[in-house]
DNA sequence: ACAGGCTTGGTAATCGATTTCCACATGGTG
DNA sequence: CACCATGTGGAAATCGATTACCAAGCCTGT
């Protein structure tokens, strides 16, 4: 406000409160006992300034910041910023947080991101990597420096700790609970996927096509709403009035479901529609989408406690690892089958419960 | 990697190239000329040892850290991670990057975000205001410290910067477009908005009333698809048959509409749905939605440039003001009306053309 | 009464860059 | 030939904190 008034220093609060910086240092964070009077007067001199730490300085000085990094494909996505959102959330309890960058889609700009998150010393970085195979060089150099966790999504060639459910369990859920009413002989089953450029979708085509066999018919896109628009169009126009469609993501499913409703085809009647993630804003659709949900709360709980284990021991190790080469430290989660109203209730009979 | 390797700095460098420290931030910076030779030199040897320049350091020195801080009031509203997804592209063609930080609903973790940017040294501060009031210390705190503008909503008490779609012009797009088919004296209208604690909610709130009169029923929840759902039920329990649904923002219009939909009624033959925000996931609902659409990209471009001509002077001005005390400097943007299918088409003969 | 341990305050080094200031060389000009 | 402007490299100050190290005071046990 005054004019010639810069910032406050911690030296401009030593001298207030008349002792050395090391001790207004010390008082502040308590990093070693002082006199109750001095603290109490280094309290009230900090106060009357305004003072507040600068992060920056302290940051340089340990080689650390208080801080995760948090790079995800895009925000548009709300499966993305519901992750983001909870990883947010698991941070608050701690007394670091998680900043998030975009990456726009783009392997550029997300290597952009990775270093500048290094640069400023971010104590450990999460990322969900934009693409299996292009992504490598930024998760890799990530990992080199700090302590980084791929979450959602992996590359297959790096170290990293790697969080994620387990899709193909997801698949299995899914003919589990389709196997209790379709006669598949009968009625065809779908997949309305992604592009196999990111693990996730390539993992969900592999865990459908194990489960349903190689020969069922897929539609393979991206994990849109626009794309679930056009896949539908695209079957409907080539005449089909039935079918058990799977998903490979709830956005997916809104925009499929829409676009059936919308040419008057009935849900769960001709049409059954299956999603999967179970989490963001798609899992709010109506009628309720039958889906598979991520336990995302577990997973971001123990991206935390990962990074909180992980980050005092240099990032080398700690957690139980599944192999220590190759695709690195995978942690899975089992997903959850949610029914909704897009396909029918489950027989609560005999039949295979095996 | 290996063992007795840390990062290396630019002494490293330095030493390798046999120069001095000096030359090579001014060879990597290119903030002075420097010998060609001595340049090349430079380059090799930054880039055989994998140099990276530690921008904690560099912040430090120069008091400010190429970085654009953003905080809302959560990730899950997609309206929310539209506006943070626009923003980082507006932001990549510029040399700063953006980071996001979720304030999760709360004043306190807001104001947490508020003073880990300010001591991180951003160069500029966004915000989305949790709270119309509550969060009047926040904002007052970064205003006083970098330029901040504040999106979407704003505090009424403070300096910083305003940017905003107008409410009121929305609802008269939306009072024109209602006009043009509804005989106010037969058909019911009625608002599904929010709760006023923001001044976005509160605007257009007050812009409905003024345009549709004081006496127009109104229904206040909160901005999500949950409320929606909610109010709609609410409406029809109490025997609605009919009706014009204004809502306060496109996902409360999501919920509206799947609930009436689910209900076995016709949109829009019963009752009609009208949308605010157009922007995010929300807008791609199906049926697709009439809404008033703001213009985020021109809003998150006019957000950049007013960072990038504030941050060259301190944070005073420099850009024309509407008032310079009071509620601050607000940039108003015109709405554009997006004809959908939840409404009548308009008619396009000759009536109140004016 | 004194050695040894514990607490606590201060001085100065340190983190890793940028930037000021100075020195030297070079080249053009009166 | 003297002189100054210009270009370029290096030494050292600087940004703002933390912390290693030292010194002084106090307590306790013998």
């Amino acid at each position: 406000m005054q004019p010639g008034s810069r910032r406050p220093r911690m030296a401009d609060v030593a001298e207030r409160a008349n002792v050395s910086v090391a001790t207004v240092s010390r008082a502040l964070s308590g990093s070693r006992s002082v006199d109750p009077q001095l603290a109490d007067r280094v309290a009230r001199a900090a106060e009357e300034l305004g003072y507040r730490v600068n992060l920056v300085g302290r940051a340089l000085r340990q080689t650390r910041s208080s801080t995760v990094g948090l790079i995800v494909p895009d925000l548009d996505n709300p499966f993305f910023s519901a992750l983001a959102q909870h990883l947010a959330r698991a941070f608050t309890e701690t007394d670091s947080d998680l900043l998030v960058y975009s990456a726009d889609s783009s392997l550029a700009t997300e290597l952009r991101g990775v270093h500048s998150f290094l640069g400023r010393q971010v104590d450990a970085l999460v990322m969900i990597p934009v693409h299996e195979q292009g992504s490598a060089a930024a998760v890799d150099l990530a990992a080199a420096v700090v302590p980084t966790v791929q979450l959602d999504r992996c590359v297959p060639s790096t170290h990293a700790h790697f969080v994620a459910v387990n899709n193909h369990r997801g698949m299995e859920l899914v003919g589990e609970h389709v196997g209790t009413w379709v006669d598949r002989e009968q009625q065809p089953v779908v997949l309305i996927g992604a592009e196999p450029s990111s693990s996730s979708a390539h993992e969900r085509l592999d865990g459908f096509r194990r489960v349903f066999g190689e020969d069922t018919p897929v539609l393979l896109g991206s994990f849109s709403t626009e794309w679930g628009h056009t896949a539908a169009q695209r079957l409907l126009d080539e005449g089909w009035k039935q079918a058990t469609i799977v998903t490979a993501a709830d956005v997916i499913a809104v925009g499929v479901l829409a676009q059936i409703l919308h040419r008057g085809h009935s849900v769960p009647g001709d049409f059954r529609v299956i999603g999967f993630d179970g989490v963001g804003a798609a899992a709010l659709a109506q009628p309720t989408l039958t889906t598979i949900r991520q336990p995302v709360e577990a997973m971001t709980l123990a991206i935390r406690d990962l990074i909180e284990a992980g980050a005092s021991e240099g990032h080398a190790g700690g957690v139980t690892s599944d192999h220590d080469d190759g695709p690195g430290v995978a942690h899975r989660f089992d997903p959850m089958f949610v029914p909704g109203e897009t396909s029918p209730a489950e027989h609560l009979g005999s039949p295979t419960r095996a």
